[in-house]
Formats: C-alpha cells, sequence, structure tokens
DNA sequence: ACCTTTTACTAAAACGTTTTGTCATGTATG
DNA sequence: CATACATGACAAAACGTTTTAGTAAAAGGT
C-alpha cells in the first residue's frame, strides 16, 4: 500500500517529499540524485531512484519552474489567424510542418511548446513568465513582436532576419540570396532569357534580399527586369491577376516566372494556361516556397522547398542554447532544397 | 525611481510584495484586491489598483499555478506529426483552423494552449501538472490516450466521441448521422440512385457512425449499396484507386460517390475525369469533410464543412466549464455547413 | 600526527502567490 | 446590554521544488 504525502493539495501524486522519507533520506538528497547535482553514494543513489520509480514521482513543474526562474515552456508566436493560408507564404502546409518539427524538438529536451495567438491582440509578454523564450517567424522590418520581447528582456529566436535589425543575429533560416539565385540560374539553364520576379509586399527579410537577388542576377547576365508586388494575401488570385500583366500587356512577355510564394505561383499557372500558354514550353514556372499547391498542380511546380522541419528544429536548439548561456553562433543558415518539376521542363 | 523587491531572482519585474510595500497593505490585501476576494475599503482598493498598474505588476504563472493547483495551460494533444496530412482526414486546413480558434478561446480566458505532440512518442501524462486539462481530437474506440488521462484524472474534452466509450459525454462536434444524411439527401435530389461510399478505415466514431448513416439512409431510400473502406492517409491517391474500383469495374457503377475525406474526394475526381467520367454530368461527387482540395479542385466539390473553429471554441469553453467545476452538459453538437458545389451542379 | 580536501549528507531558505485563520471595530438585532 | 454578523485588515502557512549554507567523517598529502 503506498503512502503519499499527508500534505498538499494534489491528491494521488507524489512529492519529492514521499520518495525522501522512503528513501530514508532528505529531500535536498532525492533533488541532487533526481537532477545530477551534489553526491550522493551509489548505493544512496539507487536506492533513491528505484523509491522514485516506483512512486511515479515526477517534479511539479510549478514548483519546479518557480524555483528555477524557468518554466521548461518555450513560446511560438502564430500570427494572425484570420488569415490562415495568407500571411504564410505556402500556406497553413509551412506553418504545420515548422509547428510540428518545433513541438517535437521541443519534446526531446523535455521541454513544452505553447501556442500564442496573434500578438496584436494581446501584450505578448504576458506570457513572459510563462515562457522561457519565443520562436517568432519573418519578422517584419523593425518587428514590433520582436521589438516588445527584446524590450522585455525575453529571450527570442526568429526564423528569418529582421531586415531593419543587422545586429540581431538570433535567427535561423536559408540564405536566401543563394537561393533565389540556383532557381533563377536553373530557368537560365532551360533556356529563359526574360525571366520576370512576382514578388510580395510585406516588408520581411525574405521578400527583400530575394528581389534584390533577382535584380543583381539579372544585371550579372544582362537580363531586362520586370517586377510585380503583389500582397501574400491574394493568394491564387494574386497570380492570375500578375500572369494576365506579365502576358497580355504590351511590354515584351517574360519566357520565366519566378514567384515568391507558392500559391501566387499557382495562380500564375492557372492564369498563363488560361490564356493559352503552355508550360512549360511557352513559359517556365518556378516559386521560391514550395506548397501544396504547387507540388499538386498540372503540371507540378518547380520550387525551393524551404523545409521548414528544419527551420523549426534549428529555431528551437538555438533558443535552448541561448537559455543555457551558451554562445552558439547566430545566425544559422539553413540550406533548401530545390524540387525540380514539370513546371520547368524536369521530370 | 521605482523600488523593485530586494530578494529574488527576477530582476526587473515587481512582485506582489512591492506593490504591497507602496500601497502601504499586506500582500494578501493585495492579493484580494486584484483578485476579487476578501474585503477592502474603496479607498484601499483604488489605492492598490493604481500601484499596482503603475508598477506593471503581473502575477508569477509559476507562483500562481503552485498555490492555485492550476496552471492556466491547457494541452492540445497533436496527433502523430510525421504524419501530417494524412492522419487528419481534412489535412493540415482543419487542423490550423481548429488548433488557432483553440488558442483564442484559451487567451480570451487568459489560458494558453500548450502543444503536445505525438503521445504515442511519450507519456501524456508526463506534462499532466503543467496543464489543467487536454483537448484531444478524434477519438479512436477504446482511445489509448483518452484512456490513459482518464485513468490519471486528468480533465479531458474530445472533438468526437469515443465509439467504445459511450459513458462518456464531455465531447463536442457535430451529429454525423444527420449531417451524413443531409448530403446523400442532396445527392439523391440531384438525381442520384446509386450512391457509394468511400469510407476511412480509422475506428473513429466519425467513420462508424457516416457508414452506419449512410446503410439506413439507403435502406429507406431502396437504394442499393456500395462500400470502399480505403485508409485516410493514402489520400488523393486513395481516391484515384477508388474511382478505379467504383467505376471500372463489373459490378453496376455508381452515379454518386460520398467521400468521408476531402482529399479522398480530390482523387476520386481526379481518376473519374481521366476515366472519361464528366462531373457533374455523369457522377456526382460530395465529401464530408472539406478542405482546400476540394475547394479548389475542377470542378469544387460539394462538401460538409465541419467548421472547426466552432469546434476548437467549444471544446475548449467545455473543459473550461469543467475544469471550474459546472456541470455543463455534454455533449455538445454542432452544426455542420454544406458547401453546395459544381461537382453536384450547384453554382 | 596533523592539515587540507573531498565525500556524503542535512536543515533551512528561497522562489511568488493564494488561502487560512485571526483580530479589532462598528453596526444591527433581540 | 449582550450577542451575532460584517467590514477591513494582518501574519503566517501552504503549495513543491531547488539551492544555499553548513557539518561530520573519510581520504589524501606532507
Amino acid at each position: 500500500m503506498m503512502r503519499m504525502s499527508e500534505q498538499g493539495s494534489t491528491p494521488g501524486r507524489a512529492t519529492i517529499r514521499d520518495v525522501a522519507r522512503e528513501a530514508g533520506v532528505s529531500v535536498t538528497t532525492v533533488s541532487h540524485v533526481l537532477n545530477g547535482k551534489g553526491t550522493a553514494s551509489e548505493a544512496t543513489r539507487r536506492r533513491v531512484l528505484a523509491v522514485a520509480d516506483r512512486l511515479a514521482y515526477r517534479a511539479h513543474p510549478m514548483a519546479r519552474g518557480l524555483r528555477r526562474g524557468r518554466t521548461g515552456v518555450l513560446g511560438l508566436d502564430m500570427r494572425p489567424l484570420d488569415a490562415i493560408g495568407s500571411y504564410l507564404p505556402a500556406g497553413v502546409d509551412y506553418f504545420m510542418r515548422f509547428a510540428g518539427a518545433a513541438a517535437v524538438t521541443a519534446l526531446d529536451h523535455g521541454l513544452g511548446l505553447m501556442l500564442v495567438p496573434d500578438p496584436t491582440r494581446s501584450d505578448i509578454t504576458q506570457f513572459a513568465h510563462g515562457v522561457d523564450g519565443y520562436v517568432i517567424g519573418d519578422p517584419v522590418r523593425d518587428d514590433p513582436v520582436l521589438t516588445r520581447l527584446l524590450d522585455a528582456g525575453v529571450p527570442v529566436v526568429s526564423v528569418g532576419r529582421d531586415p531593419g535589425r543587422p545586429d540581431f543575429t538570433d535567427w535561423v533560416g536559408p540564405d536566401d540570396t543563394y537561393e533565389t539565385q540556383r532557381v533563377l540560374d536553373l530557368l537560365r539553364s532551360r533556356g529563359a532569357e526574360r525571366v520576370a520576379l512576382l514578388a510580395g509586399t510585406d516588408d520581411n527579410a525574405w521578400n527583400v534580399d530575394s528581389e534584390r537577388a533577382y535584380r543583381s542576377w539579372a544585371r550579372r547576365h544582362d537580363m531586362p527586369t520586370r517586377v510585380l508586388h503583389i500582397p501574400e494575401a491574394d493568394g491564387e488570385d494574386g497570380g492570375r491577376d500578375a500572369a494576365r500583366r506579365f502576358l497580355a500587356g504590351k511590354r515584351p512577355r517574360p519566357d520565366a516566372i519566378y514567384c515568391q510564394t507558392g500559391r501566387h505561383a499557382a495562380g500564375v499557372l492557372d492564369e498563363a494556361r488560361r490564356l493559352g500558354f503552355s508550360v512549360p514550353r511557352d513559359l517556365l514556372i518556378a516559386t521560391g516556397s514550395d506548397a501544396q499547391q504547387t507540388r499538386h498542380s498540372v503540371p507540378a511546380i518547380t520550387a525551393l522547398d524551404l523545409v521548414p522541419e528544419d527551420s523549426g528544429k534549428a529555431a528551437v536548439e538555438l533558443l535552448i542554447a541561448r537559455l543555457n548561456g551558451e554562445t552558439a553562433p547566430g545566425p544559422i543558415i539553413l540550406p533548401a532544397k530545390l524540387w525540380m518539376r514539370a513546371s520547368t521542363g524536369d521530370a
């Protein structure tokens, strides 16, 4: 018959006091054994572990968090949910893969991951005591959430850099310049001589760096440039609109279109075909962000896969390193994958 | 110059002791004023509120959680992440809408929502102290996670019922019988005389009830039945396979196919068209779960929208009611929306 | 033999908040 | 006048764990 703590308000759960009593040692010794601190004889250590196991003892995270000053929970900034599929360039697919990997990585380090909805609805520092740090995605220039967290002294890691904050190096993500030019090189190798860019309008580093990469690449290859800025939120409709303007206007039409977002690319493809263009024969299409839409369109669209699983994992690991006081180097540059598909004449 | 607590390990944050000192009252009085308990004179109350506001005081959730025995965090069971897009019948779209609404609802009640990844990877009760209760989705018959949580005495609400546990009424969700027959009625009103069912293989109430509804509906209308069970995880490929078996076999072909999952429906549509069937002229298609694939296919597929936002909200609210000791009635039946689209001849 | 260091262990404080228990005073009622 | 109740307030305990500070004994070095 198991004798539980006779004090307290948590019926049925063993406390460290119960373990100490049954093992015949102090609570300090139990804590030391379970946390690998202090010293304990081998016999004592074994006895404590056996009792803890038998009582199914588990430290109470509230108590532990209070004493340690750490909660064991990381916050994941979940941008405006009423705009699902719009804010996130690659749609919900990307975010789920990212969040999933982040949650699993956190768990592997014994941490929980809390969803923090729409920071514009509440003061994100409201949870500042409840989480050890935050992961936020794609900061815009002088990102207000990032600013607030940094001002509050909250550890934070972002996916992608803040273009207005070059001194902030705690971020993970791809080298957008390199990856963008990699796709452009592919388009050129497939015969493209007039590549147009369909960019987004968010003032984040991804957009900024990709456009800059496009322009310098075009200069280097003596190619004319043509850029349209369409809000990410316009999705496939935005892509259709862009296709009409690129392909049906007076100006020389491009023979390839590089779209920042997968949803724009799907719309471009849809409209180009409607206008009678054969893809990839008449027009090549590629995108900087793989998504369901680009994988399942006909023809499937060549895309950069930003591998959100890697971003999620790396972001959590960097944040944990920061929390442990490690001076791990940032930023952490992650490679993207280039999926060559039928839209560029690839199998 | 603000004088902060001179004890403690949380630099820069006001504690309740600081507020008490500056307001010239005890910490008990501050706690009572801020939590609406005990008694305090109007003058004292005003003074305390003013000081707390000036010091930007916020209760430390660890300390509060420890003393109250409640953490202010709800857990959201996030099923196998390595199967994103497969476990969830409607794919990631559904889950994000659900999780988003749940997180926002929790926040509206001052609570956080924690993602608990893949219960098969860890003991879900690991977090039992760290959360006040759980929301889990689509329990299978005698669901192991539900069982474990109930055994551990953890408050839990599920979306959909456990078909093996009729006594468990803390669930929210649609009336699958009614909603299924509603779609079937639509198919019949569009001239269908031979409706086939493409069901999933998960032994959850959604599948069980929908198939039962289909069979009784067909009996009532003197219609022949034809059912295929294809794993949800097969997605569009599973739908394509099913279409071949329904439409190209020796048996009388159906003139309508009701698919449980949107991804199956998209696959059925794809293959039916490849086989030369015109939708909706030769064949009607509908699904019990709206998704991106059903909204964006050509023609768009008539679908039941389970409105995951409503489920997420209702689940969190029911869980909160339970935590507050309220005997709110369960289950909470939520209506679905029927989106009539081109696949059934609707605009 | 003596001094220093290490091992093994303990009691108490600390973390920040909420709840419990108590006291003094004033008011209403029988 | 005596009693009961309400108001306003306070000190201390409670929640469960980790860390701090300390001691006795054993081990190692000179």
